[in-house]
DNA sequence: TGACATTGGTGCCGAATTGTTACTAATTCG
DNA sequence: CGAATTAGTAACAATTCGGCACCAATGTCA
């Protein structure tokens, strides 16, 4: 039997994270009158001969306003699961937005994860893929200094790690890890933020691959 | 502007990964005459009303022979690469297919990663993806019990982690890490390979989940 | 002006983990 | 029997880790 292709109907759902009163947040536009949930995520179908990055470019950009750097694919669904457009096949993609203090369009609105609205069911099924896959992917990917501006402190950087792992670091040991890893760079600024000693900016500057072969781990698994 | 969705062809690859002849190989088929290259991933349209993972059960299972256990989403390519049915968005599921001697069907092969032959495009994509996810994977998910029968020795195990990560590892260091994640246990049956001495087999039995919380790591970056 | 609260940053020590070497154990082959 | 081969473990040195204590630099406020 020769196998064939199906025309089916597809949507791009676009999960853009980003760290915000102290909470990771999720973007997420107003649904048009008439729609089941008050909210959704910004969805779009992909246009003809446009990859699936640019769709999800395209489609973070009309919700947030500036084009977004980082993207990550965190799975396709096909589920009986109701989407707001109907679509047979939904492509989740995570887009990582620094932290910082644009205001979001007029039809959009930042939810921490924990206190969501309703959405409908493939996407909220879409939005705990994505923070999952962001958090698992923490310490094999730089995830956390895309959720960053280019300039930063050590203590956001901790804090965004500690916003993702769910618990608490320890300073010194934290800094003595970041040390050995040759991730950042000091620049010669200082940011006083009110109370406190100011301290020193760092900017994400991954040096070359130091060969540091560990031994196989047994106890990070999540499954 | 409101979204809406569009009808696109979708097609299921999938990407039958086993430990054979010492080398990570995958199951590929023989592509009807005609086709431009002469073998192809096993892939299919989903049938209507078919989840993602039922139908590459299915189309695997078709391949194989045997109904796969184990299922991972590698990505969904939707660029203008070449695929051998001409889908617009290609979704790429990797199945772990344990070590055995069962012979594949009639039309469908075992080939080493490092030597496979000419594949359309979008298939090369595929495969190549398929390796690094799952070698990515290694130490965050159990995917090498995946590859192995119910019941194996440590050196079984220990060769899979070789394989897969692409390097040798210490017996001592790495059955001391297996020890201490409570993840095998011993059975009483004893395996004897000919020469040397007969191994006790172990099986796959992960423990209640000790609360291992490790410091952040970044010396685990792979990008 | 000077104590104090607050935040940034580091030194150090004991405990746990890791890489490695070397050893013992059980089997086949000759 | 002894050599070869594979399985499994003991033990040690070096490194890493978590935690604590401490110092540094700034704003606040009496």
């Amino acid at each position: 039997m020769k196998p064939s292709v199906r025309r089916m109907t597809l949507a791009v759902d676009v999960v853009i994270l980003s760290p915000r009163f102290d909470a990771l947040t999720v973007l997420l536009i107003r649904a048009p009158t008439g729609a089941r949930e008050r909210w959704s995520l910004p969805w779009d179908a992909p246009q003809p001969a446009e990859g699936l990055e640019e769709a999800a470019a395209r489609i973070a950009t009309a919700a947030l306003g500036t084009a977004p750097a980082y993207f990550e694919q965190i799975g396709t669904l096909c589920d009986g699961r109701r989407h707001p457009g109907e679509a047979d096949v939904s492509i989740g993609i995570a887009v990582l937005s620094p932290a910082g203090d644009e205001v979001p369009l007029d039809d959009a609105e930042w939810f921490p994860l924990a206190a969501l609205p309703a959405l409908a069911p493939r996407h909220r099924t879409i939005v705990d893929r994505a923070a999952a896959v962001v958090r698992q992917r923490v310490d094999q990917s730089p995830v956390a200094f895309r959720l960053l501006p280019p300039m930063f402190t050590l203590s956001d950087l901790q804090a965004v790690y500690e916003l993702l792992l769910g618990r608490r670091l320890h300073k010194a040991s934290f800094r003595r890890a970041l040390q050995a890893s040759y991730l950042v760079e000091p620049s010669d600024e200082w940011r006083s933020e009110g109370r406190g000693r100011p301290a020193q900016l760092f900017r994400f500057a991954p040096k070359k691959r130091r060969g540091a072969r560990r031994g196989v781990r047994f106890d990070l698994f999540t499954e």
